[in-house]
DNA sequence: CCGAATCCTTATTGATACTG
DNA sequence: CAGTATCAATAAGGATTCGG
């Protein structure tokens, strides 16, 4: 069967016909901070099916956006990541980001609502250098595990650990989303058990939330 | 009926939930280049369906994307454009363009497969300034007539005509899309009657052509 | 468990005909 | 010209099954 497109000679065109279905950017989206297991993916992207997710991975990996590979021994699992041609689609979803960041409800979201990967892209958009002193988090998100290295007023977000974390943080995405998106207090969080603070104190993960800073607000 | 969405607290998927459906971000780009009839986007997206743009075109307009405006008399008719949070998708679509520049095929487009508006859009994705001369040409593209103009480096594309054009071409839009993407010749062209030229002369054409390059060859 | 393939129901689409 | 209305063809959503 051939698959559906725009039959337009038109380049705009011609990468909708690769990306324009529904649920490949966020795929995309997905992949951006490291390669992710097919169920890793099935569960950040709740209501996909999994027969479409096997098939959007598989025209991804014709196209060339996506590549499947096995993680060094002893992990050995299959894992997906983003190819050459998938990494140039990092600035659409950028900019996706900051047009959605506009669109956002001013409600509390359900657990369910708020996958781990929105929750580092919220991290890495929100991110405003100027104020931010040096520390390092190791974020335990769900089952995942971050560390966030503030460094000269610059973010970056490895997954792993660490053994020299300020702060080490367990806790649900919608509470670590709705801190930087929201500026919600951590005391709510860690009073129902959603944020846990393993090392460091409720001050430091303040100061931590006080970097981040929603576009409008600037 | 309750609009399908992604369900995810995330900027990423809201943006999506507005833009990510089948046509959407082609109608934003038939809108870039200024305001445009119903029917003039029923041409430039072949295979849509009325009806189906007609609800695109009322979700857009709710998303406060585009905008229903009416032309000053005397012309009067109704048209769509972009509205501010509509202007500000143009960098996704540009993106878009570069990415879809590298699946170009090589083959030559049925002549209904070239819509006018990604021809303004290859011209200027391919333009480069850097040898470029001053010069004023006119375009003649189905029933749709552009004012190119390129001035110290610069090129702009107008609606409408100007009295002082150096060259003056009647084109369809794959003659001209395929002259700036696959630098065609313009020969044969003339000689099937694709391109007709009322003022100037070829060897200005074939100077036009000569300022856009496909990045790739960079 | 992971990584799918299958089956079935519902929702969206594409094409055409028709109307103010 | 600017859409509605109708309906068949497709794609998506959900549950279940199956092989490493």
């Amino acid at each position: 069967m051939p698959k559906r497109s725009y039959q337009q000679y038109c380049p705009t065109a011609y990468s909708l016909d690769v990306v324009g279905d529904r649920w490949t950017l966020l795929i995309v989206r997905d992949l951006l901070f490291g390669p992710r297991r097919y169920t890793d993916l099935l569960e950040g992207l709740p209501g996909i099916g999994t027969n479409l997710l096997a098939n959007r991975l598989k025209e991804m990996e014709a196209a060339e956006v996506v590549r499947k590979t096995k993680l060094p021994p002893p992990a050995s699992s299959t894992v997906y990541e983003l190819a050459e041609r998938g990494r140039q689609l990092a600035p659409i979803v950028m900019i996706l980001t900051d047009w959605g960041l506009e669109l956002m409800p001013g409600y509390v979201p359900e657990e369910d609502e708020v996958p781990v990967v929105p929750c580092l892209g919220a991290m890495t958009k929100l991110f405003v250098g100027d104020s931010a002193e040096d520390m390092t988090v190791e974020f335990h998100i769900n089952e995942e595990v971050y560390v966030v290295r503030i460094e000269g007023g610059q973010m970056s977000i490895q997954p792993g650990t660490t053994p020299d974390a300020d702060l080490v943080v367990y806790t649900t995405p919608r509470a670590l989303m709705t801190m930087l998106v929201e500026h919600r207090d951590p005391a709510t969080y860690l009073e129902n058990g959603e944020i846990e603070i393993r090392t460091g104190d409720v001050s430091l993960l303040k100061t931590f939330t006080g970097f981040f800073q929603h576009p409008s607000a600037a």
